[in-house]
DNA sequence: ACCTGAACACCGTTCAAGT
DNA sequence: ACCTGAACACCGTTCAAGT
């Protein structure tokens, strides 16, 4: 049984969920598909290259066209999409973003956004910011959210808060307590509600 | 001349503006500090003990006080702030992105967030989300400001647009080329001010 | 075309032993 | 207290050689 690129990239994906980004190596990812290390380099140039497809794997289907509607139910659309699809695979926002990616699926992305955001009415020498710090914010959101998951209970609640004021720092470690206990679509979509708020403030000028 | 824990810390800071986050190793550390890769060990119990106190010294500065003025440019100096400290080291943004961290610093920051966005009049049980929300962007922004520093002139424009539609990929070209093209500071300015604008707009409710 | 086997130049981490 | 020396169990990558 011979091995296809995309059977390595599949494979690639469940080391991934498995062992995490750190814990990808090509020796395990080796062994996971019955072969050599070596034998992995007729498939990708080095593991730089196969990181890069395996970013873009995960971002298909994000560039699929959007359903007609509203530009701000649109837009929130495209970025729920980008969560969903990141938070799909563990570590999928480091992975990401990690990776220059100028792959098929990335720049199918990257059409969608344009097409909604031009359609929105956006001026088109203004449609790349707002898209890029819409999925800025994204991708920042969900590496934090990957990453609070295996972290201690509350940050901050480790006790050595070394503020003077008793009071005020327990109401800091209230803050933190909440935004960890929270949900994290809920506090993605209170951010996410914030940026189209100021968008469509901005689009009334 | 013994080495104290500090020493440890710049040299690890120097290395990673020399060779970027990949390229820090502990053989290399301890050979830019003039001793043995074992030695690190006493000062620090791990590699990504080292990375975590290197993300703390790296949020330094962060949390001191904001002048008082308006809330919403106090917000601003405190995003500005975050990602200047990000930007002032090779893949800062990815190093404090890939370590939880609940060091001294970091708490520090937590700090002036909630006292700035309490002082602006933001519910407590919101204040948490907003920041979170706030520094999650500034996180993802900058990471793609350096992500983008090493990579080819312009995302996309390699040519290998797969659409049907010439004229249409032209723009989204034309789009990427304007991001990658414009000034990273303004592009973050003009996510900022989309944010506070929305943060404004729910704070008039 | 696709992979093995074996090697090369590295890694992080541990730990007895030195000073 | 602070570090050396040497080892252990790994890495990514290359490349002749096999099928």
């Amino acid at each position: 049984m011979q091995l296809r690129r995309d059977d390595v990239l599949t494979g690639a994906l469940e080391v991934l969920d498995g062992d995490g980004l750190e814990g990808i190596t090509m020796r395990k990812l080796a062994a996971h598909l019955g072969v050599q290390a070596g034998g992995l380099y007729w498939h990708f140039a080095n593991k730089q290259t196969l990181f890069e497809a395996m970013a873009d794997k995960i971002l298909e289907g994000v560039g699929a066209p959007v359903e007609p509607g509203p530009w701000d139910e649109q837009v929130g659309e495209l970025a729920r999409r980008l969560r969903r699809a990141l938070l799909s695979h563990t570590d999928g926002a480091r992975l990401v973003a990690g990776t220059y990616v100028t792959e098929k699926n990335t720049v199918a992305v990257g059409q969608v956004w344009f097409d909604v955001l031009r359609a929105a009415g956006i001026a088109t020498d203004r449609v790349g910011w707002v898209g890029f710090s819409l999925s800025s914010y994204v991708l920042g959101h969900t590496i934090e959210e990957q990453g609070l998951a295996g972290s201690p209970p509350a940050v901050g609640s480790t006790g050595k808060a070394a503020t003077s004021d008793a009071a005020e720092s327990a109401d800091v470690e209230a803050m933190i307590s909440a935004v960890a206990a929270a949900d994290p679509a809920d506090r993605f979509e209170y951010g996410l509600s914030v940026f189209l708020d100021g968008l469509r403030y901005q689009m009334e000028r």
